[in-house]
DNA sequence: CGCAGTAACGTAAGCACTTACGTAATTGCC
DNA sequence: GGCAATTACGTAAGTGCTTACGTTACTGCG
């Protein structure tokens, strides 16, 4: 191509071709997939899903457009019934979007799709090697001759055939532990001194303690964790329990669960308890299903501001588990 | 920003986010160096400056956007005189549009503004090392702090300070000279067996008969080259003259015609003769004035096609020199 | 407390493309 | 040599953003 031989002075007009593209391929993924969306909304989209409800210019400065791009997109978004508006009682000015809960539902289902066009990119991107001129290069031939398109159908095929595994604590995953959890802290609550310590340096606050970590991967992916604290001799907290937003709806916060229940038989504890909050509904009923039971008064002297839930591990109440789990099947099939 | 912590799948709108300040970039740069155009404009000017008339479709195969993107903004570039049209006699549904004496003048003068925005941005992204998500990154730094701009600005006034140089044949130049030839042949004829054999082996074809190439570089930058070829003892000559569309105007072309004169009179040539086209009107100028004069009749055993102009240096006739040198001072002045 | 300055949007219009479509000329093929 | 298929390319309308502008609400400062 022409251009090619311009060097950086093409580099706007073939940026701007290669964003389409992809724009594009990421359409039809999604469509060979089932889900109906478009690609230019993943950004609003996708911030409201990780971040929660926000208003128009927050999102725009966000994503860096600007708000009427936001603005626009809102409405067209709010006809289709995947956010709605409301006002912000302490600003007139402002309104406040959020996901609809069949959105949020979709959204929760898109991980494997997200992956796979991740993947694809990544691998184009690399192909190229040094400059970024040569990493465009790549992309270029590889979605002019289809290996794009084709690379991401065959990572999803891959991802959906995959099966949740759990894994141990690995030192290079502490990353994912702390990503995975300052997601959803972010979105609703904030980040406590306590978080902040036990996430930046997993290794001295719950391994070396005589704790535990644990990893749900999907062939090879890490898209959730959950850990297990010694509080004191025989006593344990279950904790920093988090799945990545894509992939909920999978089985993996069932499996994580019933693999940190699992270590702390395996170490003879005697207590087991959790702290969360009335606002993490999912999240609870899966506790419950688990085995947990609801304390009737707030744990004494609990390290978080937002708990307000206080459940201890019961092994004699998971009846209730087979009787939740089985309307998930359909998802299992899904998700396997 | 939000959209960085998302990977590979925001690349589509980061992609196009980069893209849009190249863009503004650039046209930053054309407005403070006094030079009237459009960004956007670019991939058509600059194919027809390099590649000569073309008809749309052409040019639209060639920088990879739909014809009526370059139908649309060949009409908005003829409203303004930027280009012409007139149809193909051969074919009726046809038209070859054709940059205007004006816009060809234009955008001979563009060199060092293309060359500053290619510096800065080749700088922009070699910073981000490695991957692409990484240069992308480095771009987007840049941009943002404004010293993307900063840098187009610098790398241009040093270009406007530096004066052209001649340099001596480097073997790691050779590509070079092929790059600059191949220009304008595939222009204004096209490639003979003759040119592929010298242009791709310059060492073996020019240097080791007892040859010379001289390039011109202006600040480090090779904008321009000429060859002198012994054609038997005491006979040589002068061929493969050619300077970058961008940097005509800036007095290479006389510096390297006087160049190779110097060559041939350091070897005691005793003929010095030259084929051109009568298409060559500027390069004829400037070999009349360098102190060729015309023959007659056509060199006998020409090894081109394309030659029907035969001239021979006479030493004594460089009167006219002085004379058609002087309406260019000014032009020196800007290129210095 | 009043009121300039600023912030949060929504709307309109523009821009650089695109897809869709129509028309006229050319090509290919029996 | 005739006619279907293809090609060149203009026009219209759509898209995803942008800038420009206006309205309403909030904020800070004398």
């Amino acid at each position: 191509m022409f251009l090619h031989g311009q060097g950086e002075l093409a580099l706007g007009s073939r940026l701007k071709a290669v964003s389409e593209s992809l724009y594009a391929a990421a359409n039809v993924a999604y469509r060979e997939t089932g889900h109906d969306l478009d690609a230019h909304w993943f950004p609003v989209l996708r911030y409201l899903q990780v971040r929660g409800p926000a208003s128009v210019t927050e999102i725009a400065a966000a994503i860096g457009q600007t708000h009427p791009a936001v603005s626009q997109l809102a409405a067209k978004l709010r006809a289709q019934g995947w956010i709605t508006r409301r006002a912000d009682r302490s600003d007139a000015r402002r309104g406040v979007l959020e996901l609809s809960a069949d959105a949020e539902r979709k959204l929760d289902r898109l991980g494997p799709v997200w992956c796979a066009i991740r993947r694809a990119a990544a691998a184009a991107a690399a192909r190229g090697g040094g400059t970024l001129l040569d990493a465009l290069g790549a992309f270029e031939a590889d979605i002019a001759s289809g290996r794009l398109a084709a690379d991401i159908r065959s990572h999803h095929a891959r991802l959906k055939k995959a099966k949740i595994d759990i894994a141990p604590y690995r030192s290079d995953w502490a990353p994912h532990f702390e990503r995975l959890n300052v997601e959803w802290l972010q979105r609703w609550f904030t980040l406590e001194d306590v978080d902040r310590a036990v996430l930046g340096d997993p290794q001295t606050h719950v391994i070396e303690p005589g704790g535990a970590i644990l990893f749900a991967t999907l062939d090879g992916e890490v898209i959730g964790t959950c850990a297990l604290l010694k509080e004191a001799p025989g006593v344990y907290e279950l904790s920093k329990m988090a799945v990545e937003s894509g992939f909920r709806g999978f089985g993996a916060g069932r499996r994580l669960l019933d693999g940190v229940i699992a270590e702390f038989e395996r170490r003879r504890g005697r207590t087991l308890f959790l702290e969360s909050s009335k606002r993490l509904g999912p999240a609870l009923q899966l506790y419950e299903s688990g085995g947990f039971v609801h304390h009737p008064a707030p744990r004494p002297g609990s390290h978080y501001q937002r708990a307000d839930v206080y459940m201890v591990y019961e092994p004699g109440k998971t009846a209730g588990r087979r009787a939740k789990a089985a309307p998930r099947k359909h998802l299992r099939v899904v998700g396997r």
